[in-house]
DNA sequence: ATCAAGATTACCT
DNA sequence: GGTAATCTTGATA
């Protein structure tokens, strides 16, 4: 599937830089610190035909050295093997039966960490988010922060399927721009959702405040 | 081959 | 606040 915009056109789009792609150095340091530096960051994804975008609000780390939590922590599979690669690279799965979700890979190669993305807020594109999440109009402005607060729900909102799953961030198909970082006192720090187990590390990062983390 | 669980969501009371 | 929906993956035999 190709892209019939070229990320290279600037005058099409002002709003994103291609120098901003973060590099792969961005990537392979430890999945906290990459965690917390993705608060703020600009999600793209440009496959569809049509720019979608959203600051990424809310995350969670997983470490399979330490977090039985994690996919990857009873060894490699066919599923999570592109977890077990060097960062910059995007895992999706399904689950429950309905749903994708989409993590950023992190740290080196063997490693099998990775970033949850778990909210976003919408910036670019968000008629078209709207008709991937709803198929039809917003019903009500409740629906508004409806649209992208869950990890299935971005990867709805956005169009990330399997299809996605391997994608190279660094590349100009789904990327993360640059954006300043968050302010520590910003960025509040809790237990994961939706697991049973490694339930007490404080490993979920979301920007407080913001209409569309998925939970207070 | 069979089975249980799941990094969720939408809809109900 | 509770729960049904839904199907892929991974473990076990």
């Amino acid at each position: 599937m190709k892209s019939s915009r070229k990320l290279s056109d600037q005058r099409v789009l002002p709003e994103l830089n291609q120098s901003k792609i973060l590099k792969r150095k961005f990537y392979t340091r430890p999945v906290i610190t990459v965690a917390r530096e993705l608060l703020g960051k600009l999600l793209v994804n440009s496959t569809g035909g049509k720019i979608l975008a959203g600051i990424i609000v809310e995350v969670e780390a997983y470490d399979g050295s330490v977090d039985e939590a994690a996919h990857t922590f009873l060894g490699k599979t066919k599923r999570n093997e592109i977890m077990f690669g060097e960062g910059g690279f995007l895992y999706v799965y399904f689950t429950y039966g309905a749903h994708y979700c989409s993590n950023v890979v992190t740290g080196q190669e063997g490693e099998g960490t990775a970033v949850l993305i778990r909210a976003i807020e919408p910036v670019l594109g968000i008629d078209e988010m709207i008709k991937n999440r709803f198929g039809r109009d917003l019903k009500n402005e409740k629906e508004k922060h409806n649209l992208t607060s869950g990890p299935g729900k971005v990867c709805s909102a956005l169009s990330i399927t399997k299809e996605h799953y391997g994608t190279d961030l660094t590349k100009d198909e789904i990327f993360i721009l640059d954006r300043p970082v968050i302010n520590k006192k910003d960025i509040a720090a809790g237990k994961r959702v939706g697991i049973s187990k490694s339930i007490d590390l404080p490993w979920r990062f979301y920007i407080q405040g913001n209409a569309y983390v998925s939970r207070k």
